[in-house]
DNA sequence: GATGAATGAGCGTTCATTCAT
DNA sequence: AATGAATGAACGCTCATTCAT
């Protein structure tokens, strides 16, 4: 659905949509599959029907491309969420993102290409990708969620009892493995399925952020009986 | 320190300590920072001081070559760690994993290796990694998430209100940015602070599987007025 | 200023003046700058604004058009030059020619495509070329330099005492090289400055052809006591 | 014969005498052939019985082949000629350098491999040539022509009269030329055939060089009548 | 008459892996 | 037990050239 770049040759943009959408859906669908590094530009090729150099005529390389991709994803997830973090109030804040989150999901679950490009953006580790073009992503993406932690944490809407640094990394996280954990699900679900499935995972999501429950201390892991149980079988790694 | 195997050739458990030390911790140093397609067997070879072709003496291959970095690492943070999961109890549930999750970020802090190991550990995303020796590990690993979430929830000490299957997810990604995080920093500190920033981010991570606050209705976000703010300037990607 | 063809594609000559001006003066700078195989023909569209594709149109290939610029430049400095080699006597033949090179030399201080298409026709060492197109300018070059150098002969202004063939080759070779020189030296000068500096070049140039002082045999270096000199510190290579 | 290096990766220089040679001879005729950018390494590879990928064993990169060439070649050419400039006098400056020339060039017809490599030495037009690989050795080779022509002078053995700079120039040009003439001959020549031209090409670069014979004004190229000619037929560019 | 779009052939380079010793 | 040497498969990218309009 109607892409504008300022990314990639300007050439791009002259496509027709159709072609447009073939070539991200197809890069996205690599990219997402395998990584920067491990995409494969023949195949990219191949999928959207294109011949290999075509590439270079519309993009200035693979990073280009892959950077186009993105950026296509963020301007359509960000077009239906222009959240106004300015405007948000205590009672408004953990609503207006549920409604985003959902809406996002939907629109996931209704533009394929848009499944597979927002798995890629929720793809890049943090501190550890392929490329610099992910890399510059997380960047771009962990600045939108410091913004927008910080703001509800004025709000007191998000705990403030950690280094904001750390609550943003598991935040971000946290989100990326959700939003995953949805997208490799959504493929069946309508977009009713899809809503419900939004809720639950926001749901845990902002108890995640929210600032702990007053009067409970959770060092003390205090209270109740124990109740002695069988014999071990595992060992457990912790870090 | 010790290393036994039943990954790898069986050649390999029969090298010196020293050497098969220098090979993991070179290996597990270019796969934490280039993750597996990335990494570049030359480069371990120079790192420890081993002849590139040697490594098919003692390893089927790159993958195989990971494979062990990973069980090792596995191995030596599970040894300090083989919490018996049937003989915790609703008491002893949390402090058992905050007390391992402290010692083994103290033991990364002193064996460097394990540094870089752990990294590589906690690096792939579920679901979409590099190659398919990762993807095995995630899945290791995520069964004894389950398992122990499972248990968590028999003791009443994990939520119980979500999707068994999206908790572990979401709590397995949570861990690993926190852990990697806790990683990238504990360079400096000693083990006095490493124990310290354990305690924080453990907080955080437990606040998020404990079950919700009882009373407490997440989705009425209820009450108050809102207060109208200013103009507005950002947008929200959700998904 | 007003070209005429026998190469390229009849249809290149009913360009107007202008277009035609922009082709060569683009594709003149990028031949001589980056070589035959080196010049790229997107930058010479770029450069004379033309579309790439409608260098097909006009020429045939690639080496149509640099063969093209090369006639250009060769009709184009010839003009002032048709030298009629039987009308040349003895006393006329030097002075002559030293005009020529004079003329030739403003020329191409005065027009700036005139100066890079020299610099291609100058460029191509004999023999080894960057491809066939270049190599067959050579060639006519050559028979130039050959009949004028024999006509020089039979007046007694050229040395004959070396194989003709041998005679040609360095004359030439020297010619092109002190061409190079100039012209990358006469972008400052105005027409005077390029007229002295001709002068000098074509005096040196000039005593490499005419017949060896009489008199003087260059095999016995004769004579004379040696003197020992200081301690040696550079070698040599001859060939 | 016996290769020393310090260019290449350091395993070179324990391969094989043959090995190396046939590498070096097999570069050698490319890149005289083709220029640096025209060489294609699959070709080298061929002819010299190796694997195309072989060569990044061996060398960094395409320019450091080509560079090990030119470094191996120089060498030989200056092993046999470690003229000591300070020692020279006039009378033995010009037969030094004949001896030298005459010396190379018979090496060159022993040596196939150094007649390549002697062909891509003399290649490189001043200014501009493909690469940086070959830029750099003008230079370098410039540098001795240029300590060369100077001492010559300071002997009264070189001309004086004209900037030095040109006259390096022209002596490295004509000299590139000549050797190339002759290099392309040689092929037939034994070696008393190659001294005997390589005495014919220096006496007549030495008149090059020479100072021009006193009391000859070369600008009044006096005397005698002219002798109207028959009609003419060829034209002359100069530049 | 002119050009945007598309492509095939080919090149340099990388790297895991195997061979021979 | 160990490794230097060699290589095949693949990939990103360039560029002259052609196709369709």
């Amino acid at each position: 659905m109607g892409y504008t770049h300022d990314m990639a040759l300007p050439r791009f943009s002259k496509l027709s949509a159709d072609r447009r959408h073939r070539v991200i859906a197809a890069a996205a669908a690599e990219f997402a599959a395998r990584g920067f590094k491990g995409a494969v530009l023949s195949t990219i090729a191949d999928k959207s029907g294109m011949g290999k150099t075509s590439f270079y005529y519309y993009f200035a390389d693979k990073a280009d491309l892959c950077e186009t991709v993105l950026d296509e994803a963020w301007r359509r997830l960000s077009a239906s969420a222009r959240v106004e973090l300015e405007k948000l109030t205590a009672e408004t804040f953990w609503p207006t993102f549920e409604k985003v989150a959902r809406e996002n999901l939907e629109m996931c679950s209704r533009e394929p290409w848009l499944l597979a490009a927002s798995k890629l953006l929720n793809r890049a580790s943090p501190q550890q990708s392929d490329d610099t073009v992910l890399d510059a992503y997380q960047e771009k993406r962990r600045a939108w969620e410091a913004a927008y932690i910080s703001r509800g944490q004025e709000l007191g809407a998000i705990r403030d009892d950690v280094p904001t640094d750390l609550l943003v990394t598991i935040s971000l996280s946290a989100r990326q493995a959700s939003n995953l954990w949805m997208l490799d699900r959504i493929e069946g679900l309508g977009s009713e399925g899809s809503s419900h499935l939004a809720l639950h995972v926001f749901e845990i999501y902002r108890s995640l952020l929210s600032p702990p429950a007053a009067g409970i201390d959770p060092h003390d892991a205090d209270g109740a009986a124990p109740g002695a149980e069988p014999p071990p079988r595992r060992h457990a790694p912790g870090a």
